[in-house]
DNA sequence: ACCTAATTTATAATCATTCTAAACTGTAAG
DNA sequence: CTTACAGTTTAGAATGATTATAAATTAGGT
């Protein structure tokens, strides 16, 4: 067994499932890269289906997204109602979306000036500042 | 015809819609208001039924606050995939959102500090910056 | 090898949103 | 005041993403 394989078997096991060859396939094709992958359900479906000789179905595909999510190796990235993204890159960071092809793009938090609020809410903390930088050609 | 009603009408003509009786009902539902209004469509639509004799259609509903939305007087705010509100505050603002209530409130523009990015996008411009803040009970 | 709970899968159900087409209405010309 | 007709409303159908279901299959322990 490889280094990477039994480096899924642990995100896998840590997300409380258990290491099928559907969800090493999906493994795989989530972790398997030198980039940050942002990605919907069905580009991921898409990609799993148009490679591999044994399907994987697609309830399979949202059921491990999601506890990968759950656990903590994907971060769900809201852009709007028509695109549900997923994020490989689990750090503190913010989005370039550009509109004309929906591809999101990595500001580094150390791209982008600590955003300071002069407004709180009593009784309330804060739990994520989320910064969404819509893109269009010049 | 009061000053409300025909302020209406001009939203409404500058929308390309008619002023008829549902739309009117609508526009009071949504600009009648001393507070910023934050709402799912299908808030505006339990709101419009449940107070009226006659019933406006959800498909009015959704055409009307389209219409609104594409001319200007209301924003789009996009949480995440299960909540698509609007705004009847259109200038530039960004957002507080409760996850205990599901519940907006504005955070002016000057109560927060500019957001100043370090990384720009070769060929491309920046056609809106938009900070959600999500709190929770302290 | 056997047992059992977990998993996979096809399929159905759900839900928001959009589409459709028939009935209705506002407007303006005759 | 009629009439004509484009614009509007509406119920219901269609769509598409997501979630639920339940039967068949599989993984992992004994
Ligand atoms: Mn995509
Ligand atoms: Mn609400
Ligand atoms: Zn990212
Ligand atoms: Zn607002």
């Amino acid at each position: 067994m490889t280094q990477k394989t039994s480096n899924y078997i642990t995100k896998l096991r840590n997300s409380k499932l258990r290491p099928t060859k559907q969800r090493i396939k999906i493994c795989e094709a989530l972790f398997d890269r030198s980039e940050t992958f942002h990605f919907t359900i069905r580009d991921l479906y898409n990609l799993l289906t148009n490679n591999l000789v044994h399907k994987i179905s697609l309830a399979t595909v949202y059921n491990t997204v999601h506890a990968f999510k759950n656990s903590g190796y994907l971060k769900q990235i809201n852009i709007d109602s028509n695109n549900n993204y997923f994020d490989t890159n689990t750090s503190h960071h913010h989005h370039f979306f550009d509109e004309t092809n929906n591809e999101l793009i990595d500001l580094k938090n150390e791209d982008i000036k600590k955003i300071e609020l002069k407004k709180i809410i009593p009784g309330k903390k804060i739990k994520s500042v989320e910064v969404l930088v819509k893109i269009e050609p010049e």
